[in-house]
DNA sequence: CATCTCCTACTAAAGAGTTAGTAGATGATG
DNA sequence: CATCATCTACTAACTCTTTAGTAGGAGATG
C-alpha cells in the first residue's frame, strides 16, 4: 500500500513517467545525472524487484514501464508528509505551501478558485 | 540548506518538537517503536553530528534539543515534494491535496478561507 | 563500602541504498 | 570471419541507516 522511492529511485521513476517507457540507454541519457550504464541497468532491476516497474524484450534490449502512476506516488507521499510534518493537518501544509513559495497573486488565485470549484461540486 | 531527516530521525525530531527538550530516556518513551535505551541514544547522537540538536547537561544526564524548526523542517520537504512529484506545480499539489484526504467540506471551506486571507494581504 | 541502577561513550554489525566492474551473449561492421 | 559495440546477469564494494551490546563512571542504597 505505501509506496515510498529513495531519492535515486525517484530519479529513474521520473524519467519513465516523463518519457514513457524507455530502455536502459535511455533512462540513462534523460538523467541528470552521469551514472555508468550498468549502474541504471542495476537500479532498473532494483525496481523491478520491487515491484514498481516491469520490462518487455525488445531486440536484445529491455523497455522498462512503471507500474505505479505518479499520481499515487504523489498521493502517497503527501499523505506522509502531512501526517510526520503537519500533524496531519492539511490547513498546516496549505499555509506552508503558500507562504514558502513565490507563488504570484495569479498562483494564488488559481488555488482558490480550485477550491471553489471542488466546493460547488461538494455542496451543489 | 536542504534539511532532511531519515524516517527514524523524523520520529526522534518529532518528539523533540512535541514535548520539547528531552532525556534518553524521555525520547524512548515518548516513541511508539520499542527501541533500546542505547538506540535512542545514538540516534540522538548523530542528530548532534549532524548539527540537527543539541543538548545540555543535566546531572549526568544530557537534555536534548532541536536547532531545527517543525517548519523549516516542513518547508524543505514540501518543496522537495512538490518539485519532484508535482513537477513543481503548487496547483497539482493542492489538487492531491483536496482529492486524496478525507477532508469534510468544513476543511475545505477553511482552506478556501486561508487563501483568501492570504490574497486580501497581497492585493489591498 | 559493596552493590545496584542509570547514564554516556565507544564499538559493532546487519540491512538498505548507491555505484560500478567483469563476464558472457548477440548483433553489426570491416 | 574477426572485431567492435551493445546489452543483460552477476558480483562487489562503499556508504548510510538502524539497532544494540559492552565498558566504565557516578550517584543511591543496603
Amino acid at each position: 500500500m505505501e509506496i515510498q522511492f529513495t531519492d535515486r529511485e525517484l530519479d529513474i521513476m521520473t524519467v519513465l513517467w516523463d518519457r514513457g517507457p524507455s530502455t536502459v540507454a535511455e533512462v540513462r541519457d534523460a538523467l541528470s545525472d552521469d551514472l555508468a550504464y550498468t549502474t541504471v541497468l542495476t537500479l532498473l532491476r532494483v525496481l523491478e524487484e520491487k515491484g514498481h516497474v516491469t520490462h518487455t524484450e525488445e531486440g536484445r534490449a529491455h523497455r522498462f514501464r512503471p507500474l505505479v502512476e505518479r499520481d499515487e506516488a504523489g498521493t502517497s507521499a503527501l499523505r506522509r508528509l502531512k501526517d510526520r510534518l503537519f500533524s496531519g493537518s492539511p490547513e498546516l501544509l496549505l499555509t506552508r505551501l503558500v507562504d514558502d513559495a513565490t507563488l504570484s497573486v495569479d498562483d494564488l488565485e488559481r488555488l482558490r478558485d480550485l477550491l471553489e470549484r471542488r466546493l460547488d461540486e461538494e455542496a451543489p
